[in-house]
DNA sequence: GATATTATTTTGAGAATCAAACTATTGGAT
DNA sequence: ATCCAATAGTTTGATTCTCAAAATAATATC
């Protein structure tokens, strides 16, 4: 609520660096991408790249189901991607009504690509850190993660390996 | 989810955590909003309301650029919370091509809604640290907030010192 | 074989966004 | 004073992401 009470600047300071770094979070990613060869790909692009992973192939559904997005909305976000050149579709052989989807050279390529970033952007904030700072993060974060996790109750995408098919 | 996190994993878990919390923190925002009385508005709208802020009038250049976005794209956006009654505007009487923009009261009660959802997730994390392991968690987040701000050179909003209430 | 179920695509619509063209106002320079 | 450049916003046209619902196609069941 309103927390009137003496709320030293903690608070305000903790809140601000939170929605400060959710942004850059969000801008770095983006600008990640832009600088590079796959300029023509978006975030929601490069998402759907990372679901659907480096290995083998993957139905449509299970995809759609992992990115928190209607299997419509995926159909089309596949005919881009299959334009540009960063996915393949077949149908399956036993059954013909569900569509495989997988990364071609250059799917996979972005992949790492975006993969790269997310190791350096970590890395490189674990090695500014001292170890106490390291375990004081990650007891925070998880903190949060899971005060999240309890008080709604929340569609977690791609929590386990997916095979159930 | 182990907690005991062997520091000689500290990158999965920190990458896990920091993907997690993403997607969790986009999860929640819109469904605290949707549950609520403000079922009207949209994420982007109340980052729009939380722009404006609740002390007087601002430009709409400024909020424009608080929100990294097109004056044109903030003015549509305008123009939808008018018409839904969540936002006055009127021309500056000094310099009159400059249009004034500020919350009416129903704008900022859906300011403080959002904002208790902010502090109710930050009070929540705060209170289950000790005095240092505070300390500790805002150094660290500072730090890496600075090294992204060198690092790519980020249009950062806003960041003033602001008290919630 | 008829019907129900499943997997996907297509269609129609609505946000959010940008760039570029346009309008209105102000501030200088002559 | 007048004309021109700069500034502040709005409008327009287009694109991307998204959903819900209708349509299509294949499989499963009875």
């Amino acid at each position: 609520m309103d927390s009137g009470v003496a709320m030293n600047n903690l608070y305000g300071t903790l809140n601000e660096l939170l929605v400060k770094l959710f942004n850059d979070i969000l801008q770095i990613e983006e600008q990640a991408l832009k600088c590079d060869e796959f300029q023509d790909l978006s975030i929601s692009e490069i998402h759907v790249l990372e679901a659907i992973g480096l290995e083998g192939s993957r139905n449509m559904s299970s995809v759609a189901r992992d990115l928190n997005i209607t299997i419509g909305t995926l159909t089309i976000a596949i005919n881009n991607l299959l334009r540009k050149g960063y996915v393949m579709r077949q149908r399956s052989e036993e059954d013909r009504r569900i569509v495989l989807i997988s990364l071609t050279d250059k799917g996979q390529e972005a992949f790492q690509h975006h993969a790269d970033f997310h190791d350096e952007m970590i890395n490189t904030t674990i090695s500014r850190l001292s170890e106490e700072e390291k375990k004081v993060l990650v007891s925070a974060l998880e903190n949060i993660s899971n005060y999240f996790k309890d008080k709604y109750n929340l569609k977690r995408s791609k929590a386990k390996t997916e095979k159930t098919n």
